[in-house]
DNA sequence: CAGTGGTCTAGACCACGTC
DNA sequence: ACGTGGTCTAGACCACTGC
């Protein structure tokens, strides 16, 4: 009846004991320290600390060696936001875009400190509706420094996403973003068509292109459009990737 | 001048284009066939497979093979659902938790059908607050044949995901959720002191355990309290792929 | 310079699904 | 019986950071 678990998870299970009861607070031993001591190959030992890495557990640093995460990521779950048009697609459902506002000015202050940035920008304000339904409202400043001949793009039928990679060349490497819940505001019944205090999701996101910010949105999107997800903690089978493209 | 990108890399690439241009359109080469048609060790060609798989854009299925999933995952960013006392460790305040209901019984018929289950049930009705603010609803169904005695816990100072962790040894293995927005309905106005229609996240959780469903939930949270996430759209420990050129 | 992680090889055994 | 993916071995070379 003995059980043969996999040497890898048993090492994986080593380390985070280790962190747990403080007996590596910074470095964790190297992949050669790891095979020695339980007597594996290299690649196994490599293994677990992949794994590790992969989980966000652990950060590895290539001539130096591998340490702890101090904010480690105890994810008891997620949502995933995906690109609109692909949302639509799963949802079998029409995507229309109205493009509401496409100008270029002075921010407001507000943005230009999110922006780290003093100079202009432009201004996106559009609406997306799933089969006739108002659905999305986004507010969106971007640098007009990197990327202001995108006025002049077709914005309602492509992602801003899209233009900014392709023909900008400014692959977002980050994104940082918040999300509540808020009564819709005045401002917006109009277009929604629902009455102030309608519960809505509403999100601000800072997307990074090689650490510059460049896009500060704004979303506001009706609350009875499900966020789903399904997942499993284990990782290096399947599932799940933050990845874009 | 010649360039050495890496050899998984190309097979990644290689792959890619095949289902771009509908050369798979379900089945992908096994790794014995795409060593030999590249010429390395098995264990190259697996990684290519194994990260695509990792991105979501392959699955595969041992004993069968490697297929293209219909339904990519075009991520566009996530957000991270912590347990919440890692939560109020990061945000530093006070948690207390308040149990307001534990027993036994039968489950109303919705969550038999979510459960997959006739038997009886423990429902758990809890309250938690952050520095003194009632934060959090939760309402949660266990299957009572798995761990009954949950009721003798002190489930004011665990979280139940450590309970069937610890002491009932029910790993959960995958998490089903969907979260909405939506106004607090009148049944929760005193316990929140908030006029009902005050926006709130409203989660509903399946959890398995070895893909039986052991445990439904339905959180009631506070829309003000912010999900924050940051994170970086590049996974595995290798930098931004040459893209094409 | 020795140590680290990143890539790669050419074998091996296993559990599983298909025929 | 055969092919598949999952795990594992015992070597190898490289690029990089530290001293």
């Amino acid at each position: 009846m003995a059980e043969k678990p996999h040497k890898y998870l048993k090492i994986i299970e080593y380390i985070k004991k280790g962190i747990d009861y403080k007996g590596f607070t910074d470095s964790i031993p190297s992949e050669n320290q790891l095979a020695e001591k339980f007597g594996v190959s290299r690649m196994t030992a490599r293994r677990a600390l992949v794994e590790l890495a992969l989980e966000g557990t652990v950060d590895r640093i290539p001539g130096k060696g591998t340490f702890v995460r101090k904010h480690r990521h105890y994810t008891s779950g997620f949502f995933t936001v995906r690109p609109f048009r692909k949302w639509a697609e799963e949802l079998n459902a029409e995507l229309r875009t109205e493009v509401l506002k496409a100008e270029i000015g002075q921010p407001p202050h507000d943005v230009a400190l999110k922006l780290d940035y003093q100079g202009e920008t432009i201004l996106l304000e559009m609406l997306n509706y799933l089969d006739g339904i108002p659905v999305r409202h986004s507010k969106r400043y971007l640098r007009a420094d990197y990327c202001a001949g995108i006025l002049w793009e077709d914005l309602a039928n492509q992602s801003v996403h899209e233009i900014l990679m392709g023909k900008y060349k400014l692959p977002l490497t980050r994104i940082s973003q918040t999300m509540t819940a808020v009564g819709l505001p005045a401002a917006l019944t109009d277009l929604f068509q629902e009455a102030a205090g309608y519960p809505v999701f509403f999100f601000q996101r800072i997307a990074f292109s090689e650490k510059i910010p460049i896009n500060y949105v704004e979303y506001t999107m009706r609350g009875d459009m499900a966020f789903e997800d399904t997942f499993s903690p284990r990782l290096y089978p399947q599932d799940i990737a933050p990845v874009d493209q």
